[in-house]
DNA sequence: GATAACCGTAAGGTTGGCGTAAGGTAGACG
DNA sequence: CGTCTACCTTACGCCAACCTTACGGTTATC
């Protein structure tokens, strides 16, 4: 597990860290807004613990801000025990879960472990089509239940298809969608792929269309 | 935390539902089981505050009846002080705490912080697969009963593919879960990782999918 | 302060993906 | 019907991606 902490009081962000890399998590601990912004910016988080009181600004419009860049890695708000209006106002920002301070370390640790599973079984894009089933976030193509593997080249051929679903592909797209600049290639291989993958998903689910392109059936 | 309250009387059900809102729980107040009952089925709860004398029926079979039905939601009992026989014959159905009347609202709420994290912790962090018994939160890994030690760098990267379940985690995931800003690696120290895995996990465990990362055999 | 555990590195071996090309097929057009 | 051409299919061989292992530096443990 990743995590952001982002706390100002050394005296609390410390042992924090030091208790969550014990549990073998890697910690990234950053005391202002602004250090915090271009690390998410950079990197991905599986989680983030945000302190409210921060000397470069208020966490909650940070938060509102994370959220409208639309990043929606995991939120727990790090909070005082009186400041009630602060809880209700960073879930309604967006924020997953909170921890009100003192707290106790182990609660931190639950809490991480209960927001990142909740976050790890969201829905997963998944296309029907004929009778195929296809799972774009995960790479994934299964026939009545059987998994079919495809290759790197071969998924990015058929993901093309899928996106521009119905709408003919000019093979020039789809060579520019699975070949870098400069590692383009000469000779029928794009259509050797085509061919490959007619063989492991049903020879009539990629249409030819002459001097055109491909397009899937629907 | 999203709260199921089955209590008759308004009396009690309101202060207790209005202190729970205030500390920021979803709380959903029905007065027989009939209503709790349809509202168990369509919805997940956290928690459930179950009065065992209801207008149109017994608590406890109630409680059976949702055992039975494999639903292992926490459920927490109100009780009168000299109904001591329904307290032990509802632990033995399957509740998880008891709370005697009249109740102090503050008990309440730290019983079912207890009630909750005890669930969280013990089925939401292990899983099954193939030969393998993996616990997420406390980092250990067994097969057919024998513990097997993983480093820290092999726990996360295991970590990172269970939670990504049968999804195809690219090579750059891994490296991010198990490297802070700044410490990255050159040279195949994944690979590695993988490698040292599969001797201790079993060889077909991890599948690699070339040029795209790899994946758990379910 | 010695021993062990962990981990990055690099060397050498293995292999599956992919480009290539040759031979075949089928639309298009006259 | 014949010819042209775009596209299909298949086998083959190369090479980058990947695996495995040993080594040494560093850190943890007693």
């Amino acid at each position: 597990m990743r995590i952001l902490l982002i706390e100002d009081e050394a005296a609390l962000a410390r042992p924090l860290a030091e208790h969550l890399e014990a549990d073998l998590h890697i910690v990234e601990w950053f005391a202002t807004l602004d250090e915090a912004d271009s690390a998410i910016r950079a990197l991905e988080y599986d989680v983030v613990l945000l302190d409210l009181q921060l000397p470069d600004g208020d966490g909650l419009s940070f938060l509102s801000r994370i959220r409208d860049r639309n990043i929606r890695t995991p939120i727990i708000i790090l909070t005082a025990r009186d400041k009630v209006s602060d809880r209700i106002d960073g879930l309604n920002r967006g924020a997953d879960d909170y921890v009100i301070k003192p707290f106790d370390l182990d609660e931190v640790k639950a809490r991480i472990h209960t927001v990142c599973r909740r976050s790890a079984d969201q829905l997963t894009q998944t296309i029907l089509i004929r009778d195929l089933c296809v799972c774009l976030s995960d790479h994934s193509v299964s026939r009545a239940g059987q998994p079919i593997r495809l290759t790197a080249k071969e998924w990015g051929v058929l993901e093309v298809l899928l996106r521009r679903k119905s709408k003919i592909v000019p093979k020039e797209s789809l060579e520019a969608a699975i070949y870098a600049y400069g590692e383009e290639v000469e000779s029928n291989a794009l259509e050797a792929h085509i061919s490959r993958l007619r063989s492991k998903l049903g020879k009539d689910l990629i249409v030819t269309h002459r001097g055109m392109g491909y397009t899937l059936q629907p």
